[in-house]
DNA sequence: TTAATTTAGGATAATTTTGTCCGAAATAAA
DNA sequence: TTTATTTCGGACAAAATTATCCTAAATTAA
């Protein structure tokens, strides 16, 4: 469903965000120990993120990664910052072009199923993820 | 969402679908022509659905592919032969575990969601969908 | 039996994804 | 300024997926 990359850039992000009061940074070796992602790939990850705008990172001793509106960050944010469209708009057929006046054989059976994956994704946002692993409802690492 | 090798089989199927009334069959080389897939790679995906037992085989001249039951063939029977369960009893965040009892951060919202795609995958057949594509509904090649 | 046709299956190659390594750049503190 | 710390970014490596090639095996027909 989701690519490597997506999982851990969602389950980082999940942690980063447990973490986040007040501009508190946490640094990528937590992150990477806390959400069981590999150090080095979790950094590219997050460089993506941190580009599109949904973390902030700073360099140096007292620097890391942090999120200050947990709130605001939807699971289909941060989908679409590592993974694309292709989830959201590709066939699922592999066509190149699909769509309801020239659809592929799935194409209307799929259209119901997607639009409950992308509300789904739309509708869940980062703070509450992160309030469910905080009170123990939830766990990361397995 | 399915990797390649499932695309090309599903839309394989289908096309061989169309083609299988009163036991025809149907040759590598038109499938692949009219499914939009490479032929040695679909040999090998319609060779994995043949011994999942999904689509009959035979060698030699007059030989080639055929479904005679496309109407209980499911959807969900040949994502399952060729990409497994991974898509539906795979944790959304890649853990090795994840369940109800000792959930990740995701699972909830995403088990509704994968609900909706297995009975989709469940309720859909071949029949329908090669019906829907010799009527001139939906289309393979694009 | 011989020849032609077609799937089966193993070896190999290309591409993409996943993952690692290391030096550069930035930052903070001594 | 120097040193220690930490992210950034490019090169590299490993693994998985996708795709091709070629020979063998089966089958049909001449």
């Amino acid at each position: 469903m989701f690519s490597k990359a997506c999982e851990h850039g969602i389950r980082a992000m999940i942690y980063i965000a447990t973490q986040s009061t007040a501009g508190r940074r946490v640094k990528l070796g937590d992150i990477a120990r806390h959400s069981g992602s590999p150090e080095a790939f979790t950094a590219k990850v997050l460089g993506a993120l941190s580009k599109a705008g949904l973390l902030e990172s700073l360099k140096g001793p007292a620097g890391g990664f942090g999120i200050d509106n947990a709130a605001k960050i939807s699971l289909k944010s941060i989908v679409q910052a590592i993974d694309g469209d292709r989830l959201f708009k590709g066939c699922a057929l592999g066509l190149l072009e699909c769509d309801a006046s020239k659809p592929c054989p799935m194409h209307h059976k799929f259209g119901a199923m997607r639009d409950g994956l992308n509300d789904m994704l739309e509708s869940t946002h980062l703070e509450e993820l992160a309030t469910g692993l905080k009170s123990g409802a939830s766990f990361l690492l397995r």
